[in-house]
DNA sequence: GTGAAAGCGCTAACAT
DNA sequence: ATGTTAGCGCTTTCAC
């Protein structure tokens, strides 16, 4: 009789002594089990290394563990097949909830309406698919793209080029869009060959994609990269061609990962605000799982990116 | 009634056909209350985010979840308090193993009692209690130091620094003790204000770290550091000073970070296999699952490391 | 105030 | 070859 509040002190007392004395252990599976709870919370990521997904993980956690929950992680490895086996996973473990980020092989939704029909609240994080009506939060990656490339244009560049990312994620869409419009709004060209298009976002494919704008006959000014991984990348071809950064050719990248600081110069980067990503997700779940009726609404949260600058795109001041 | 070999196939495909229809999902949960099974194992560390736990987990995930294992992580922010608590959490969540990396201020072995008596299988990775009989996977941290060490000498080193990390955590001890027998064995003497005890092994610790070495009347023209963290930091140092990396001094690290080959020069750094401790870790644990009865064997696996030879240590060739 | 009983969804052992 | 039953450890309800 748990903490029932007609129950004597006294008699507490003894019941708890006794429970030391067996080492006793309450099974919370079985109060679970009777009670439709698990306590649970299901996250689904496409890998678990890398600062983005860890970082959110971490606030996830963090978040989850106060208001209760525990949570187990499973990776897609950018994998549908693998998302699809995880869920199945997630079901059976009986999670209250599901927080997903999606692989970047997954493009239809199927799978997740067994989510849905058995009433367990979905989240996705950061990586959504186009066109879905989901709850979701997310990073506003235009505003991304948008201050980072408006940013470079005050400092004076013209030609400015662009790592694109696998344009059916919407993240990538959207920081693409963010450097076309700030590009138009200052009235400068959109020039096709300026833009690169990565399938993956590594230094070596960052590498190769600014070898390719250097090879062009006009050399673009300045680079606003989808990745930092890719910018890192450009920042070695650059300096190889004898050109330097930022006065040459200025750059700037996305996710403001740990070693933008250590590069030389270090790199101007858009941070994502991951644990914040990862609570805010817990708190829409927690949020969802109190309406569940009115599953009819859709809520999306938008997070605001912050532009780091640093010297890579400096060029006055 | 699950796959008995006794019951026919048509009778099978009856039913399989009917719980499609109701959308029958299995109740793990319930099943895992009769069996006394959750399948289930609890995973602790210090901190999710930063490469080496993540690809620890990553590594952990990969073969826990082909061992049918479903993992709950929980994040000790190196505070004893919250493992003690984690720990409370993972029994209640009735997890069938616990693989733990120790909190920086854990001194003492209490709480871990707890899972030994109720006979669930403890496996310590990366980070372990000096003095403590337990199962563990390790790195051979010793090696590390030794190899990186004697690396150096042979790059024609002769005065060699030292980053130490706290030395009540057997890793770093051990590290440092690789160092020190690494110049013994080449007959060079092992200088004390050479070593740098540094509580956090941060960019801006090995800052500090650099700074008080090349204040000493004869600076150091090598350093080995336990972390990448504190080396990268030494690096920026070294050339604000107007010295050169590594003609005037010579760098190595710790862990192989990514951002190890971002830097210029490209850093040296001993590979710590992280993933492969994770499997091993999993791998133990399913092992001391088998046995349960002789619980007095104590296994201790240690993966050797790798140095990663980059420009910051290489003076000749 | 306290104890007894029913049942959460499953599996194991037993009876048909 | 198939149906039935008794719990796993807990909570909830209801009777004492």
């Amino acid at each position: 009789m748990n903490n029932d509040p007609r129950i004597s002190a006294a008699t507490k007392q003894r019941v708890q002594e006794l429970a030391q004395q067996m080492n006793y252990q309450p099974n919370h599976l079985a109060a679970g089990l009777r009670k439709g709870k698990s306590k649970l919370l299901g996250v689904i990521v496409p890998f678990i290394d890398g600062r983005f997904f860890a970082a959110v993980i971490k606030g996830i956690e963090l978040a989850a563990s106060q208001a209760g929950f525990n949570i187990i992680i499973c990776q897609s490895n950018e994998e549908v097949g693998h998302e699809r086996q995880n869920i199945e996973t997630l079901l059976s473990a009986q999670v209250e909830g599901v927080l997903v980020s999606l692989s970047r092989t997954t493009h239809d939704f199927a799978h997740f309406e067994k989510v849905q029909q058995r009433g367990i609240p979905l989240v996705f994080f950061d990586r959504i698919l186009l066109g879905t009506e989901v709850n979701a939060v997310l990073l506003d990656d235009y505003a991304g793209g948008f201050l980072s490339t408006e940013h470079l244009i005050e400092q004076g560049c013209r030609r400015i080029g662009h790592f694109a990312g696998p344009q059916h994620l919407g993240i990538y869409k959207n920081r693409r869009q963010g450097y076309l419009d700030a590009l138009q709004k200052h009235g400068l060209p959109a020039l096709d060959n300026l833009i690169v298009y990565c399938n993956t976002m590594t230094v070596d494919t960052g590498r190769q994609a600014m070898q390719q704008l250097l090879r062009l006959p006009e050399r673009p000014d300045a680079v606003f990269s989808s990745s930092d991984a890719a910018v890192a990348g450009a920042l070695q071809v650059v300096e190889e061609h004898g050109l330097q950064v930022p006065e040459d050719v200025a750059l700037t990248g996305f996710s403001n990962e740990m070693f933008t600081s250590l590069t030389k110069p270090m790199l101007t980067s858009v941070d994502q605000r991951c644990e914040q990503m990862g609570e805010a997700a817990v708190q829409l779940f927690l949020q969802l799982r109190q309406e569940k009726k009115g599953s009819a609404t859709q809520h999306h949260v938008v997070l605001e990116p912050e532009l780091r600058v640093r010297a890579s795109s400096l060029r006055r001041g």
